[in-house]
DNA sequence: GTGGTCTAGACCACC
DNA sequence: GTGGTCTAGACCACT
């Protein structure tokens, strides 16, 4: 379901984080389904279950994910998502866009990639 | 010319790094101008010297800089520019049209962006 | 483990990551194996410890060494060294067959050198 | 005839002297041929003409290259060519091809490129 | 204990 | 003046 690279510089907590936020916007988990819990993933993944509390926490601050005590966490709605962080990506999109621009590639071709983004999820 | 943020988590001479791309990419330092020396930004930014070095050696395993002891450092052409970064670039644009469009933004509006960052550089 | 000469031209950084790299190559090193740590190295070597980073990285960037903070430097695979080293490689190979044959080298001489070398690591 | 480039970190001497020195191998140059002479040479690449006599000096040293004094330098026999150029050629062979085996290229691809150069001079 | 980063100051070769 | 290299010593986060 994830995966692992413990030669990333990124502590664990943010690569399962960046994982879990992945799966739920390519659609393999949809929303209001149930994310697994802080256990079994801990187990799955072979790694301290403490670990795992700290990503789900920061996938709720930015709106992702919804915890409800003694039931679980769930995948949320795209609208419920931080407005923050989609100025993040706004950034992000922009800076790569002007950098690729930059070196030649043209922006029809871009755009043609962020079409093909949506249709099919991942 | 540029500005350090002493908060960031990423340590000074990847700002420096950073500062110094979006700069070229942004037209702002035309390809084959000299890039300020490297005491002379240390003293500019008041850190030490040998930071300076750090920055401008990643660019150069870019291709976006070229050093020439005795002379100085210089704008690259964007053609020299190193083929994993524009597929870095890419995945990093991938990755944020995909949780955008998650989020409900509209692609069509996204290649506007695009679009617009193209024309007037920054 | 490794041998500096200071009468080398090339800086002592240049050395270390040669040196290091023939000892990759040759398998003196096996794949994952942990290298001599920073600190350790540069004592033995009596050198300077922040001389050894600048070789680390290096062989990072090539693919040849995976670091990670608080653990330690270890050997990578074969597979992940970067192809522009190969090329540079091959390129290298090329230069000196070629004026080895215009010398009057054997052709199958020199297959035969290359053959040998496979065979037994170093 | 030749190429410089003003970004690499060797000397101009030295890139003069490998440049004639491939053109020697590659058969572009025949033996017993007459190199352009230092004037004309430095005009070609709009160098310093004091620069020349160096590149013209270390090939001779090697064996490459023959100079008469009021005659101009001529462009030697393989058979004359120093001993230790040939050990250090063998030796950059080896290097490369030690290192091209361990990342699993094969040595007969190796020894079929070596066949290659041999046949068409460059 | 590990690698990563930064400071301070020095010397070198080259232009 | 330039970049390149090295030394010495310090602090940090993470294991």
């Amino acid at each position: 379901m994830l995966q692992l690279d413990y030669r990333d510089a990124r502590p664990i907590y943010e690569q399962v984080r960046d994982g879990l936020r992945r799966l739920l916007v390519s659609g393999a988990i949809a929303p209001g389904e149930k994310l697994p819990s802080v256990r079994a993933l801990a187990a799955s993944l072979a790694i301290n279950p403490n670990t795992i509390p700290k990503a789900y926490e920061a996938l709720e601050a930015e709106g992702y994910v919804c915890s409800v005590a003694g039931k679980g966490s769930f995948a949320a709605e795209g609208a419920q998502v931080d407005g923050r962080r989609r100025e993040r990506l706004l950034a992000q999109l922009d800076e790569a866009a002007q950098e690729l621009l930059w070196l030649g590639e043209d922006a029809e071709a871009l755009c043609e990639r962020i079409r093909n983004k949506g249709g099919n999820g991942k």
